[in-house]
DNA sequence: GCAATAATGATAATAGTATATCATTATCGT
DNA sequence: ACGATAATGATATACTATTATCATTATTGC
């Protein structure tokens, strides 16, 4: 081969443009539907191993949910926190920090960061008042 | 028996005590350290079988943690928070609600609620500057 | 096109967490 | 103290999420 031993296969493609159309944080196996319809027959493996690699090389970010599977995101994000749809699920970028204020840490504790959650209903999933 | 067919245990005591020594929400494996000061030979299904009881019965309450097993808390506090040490990862309350305006949500979504984590380190892993 | 080999896909294996099984033990009303 | 049976402990099993295996496929420099 010689210098470039990392090769731009059909399914790293649909999985990267996967990310890059759903602009929300995403779990393996939304990754794995999503990157199906670019190119079928991605296996969950390789979402698995491209999310690791992608990971790797700084294009992609995990993003911890609370009780829930790990999504993942496009790095380089300015600070921002999630919402959750209690209905589907589904992951969502929320822009801007609610944080104003700290909150008082018990006596010796030092803060190096925070994590916030909303939770509701998304807009696909609010039941359409027509 | 009679009326009273749930029976007071000395593991089922322990199991309390150890939460309410704690003061702190607790994972399962934890849980069934601190009952072992109580009552040893505790074991770690009769940890799973009392806390899943005691949340049937509301003296207890989970507490999902991003990327780790989820913890239990005595239920009935007051709105509040939870800090997490990057070291020993234990779980603490934060009292108050960091949460001061809500960010802004996506077009059509809806609030019902949200969850705020702070990271840092915890009073025993800072070490002592003597 | 060819050849070297990185990457894939199917699936087995693993890891972490939680529940089910069941013979034995211990509780509690009597 | 007795006895019916709830609860326990040890461990097997289940589950979910993720990684490893390996024969096959496909990419890329030449």
């Amino acid at each position: 081969m010689g210098i470039r031993d990392i090769r731009n296969t059909r399914q790293k493609t649909a999985i990267r443009e996967a990310f890059a159309e759903a602009d929300r944080p995403l779990a393996p196996e939304e990754v794995l539907r999503l990157a199906q319809r670019h190119h079928r027959g991605v296996g969950i493996a390789t979402v698995y191993r491209n999310i690791q690699a992608l990971v790797a090389e700084g294009w992609l970010q995990p993003v911890e949910v609370p009780g829930d599977a790990a999504r993942y995101e496009v790095a380089g994000k300015k600070h921002h926190h999630h919402f959750q749809c209690n209905e589907c699920g589904k992951l969502y970028d929320l822009e801007g920090c609610a944080a104003q204020s700290r909150p008082k840490l018990p006596k010796g504790f030092r803060a190096s960061g925070h994590k916030f959650y909303v939770y509701g209903t998304c807009a696909a999933c609010i039941p359409s008042h027509s």
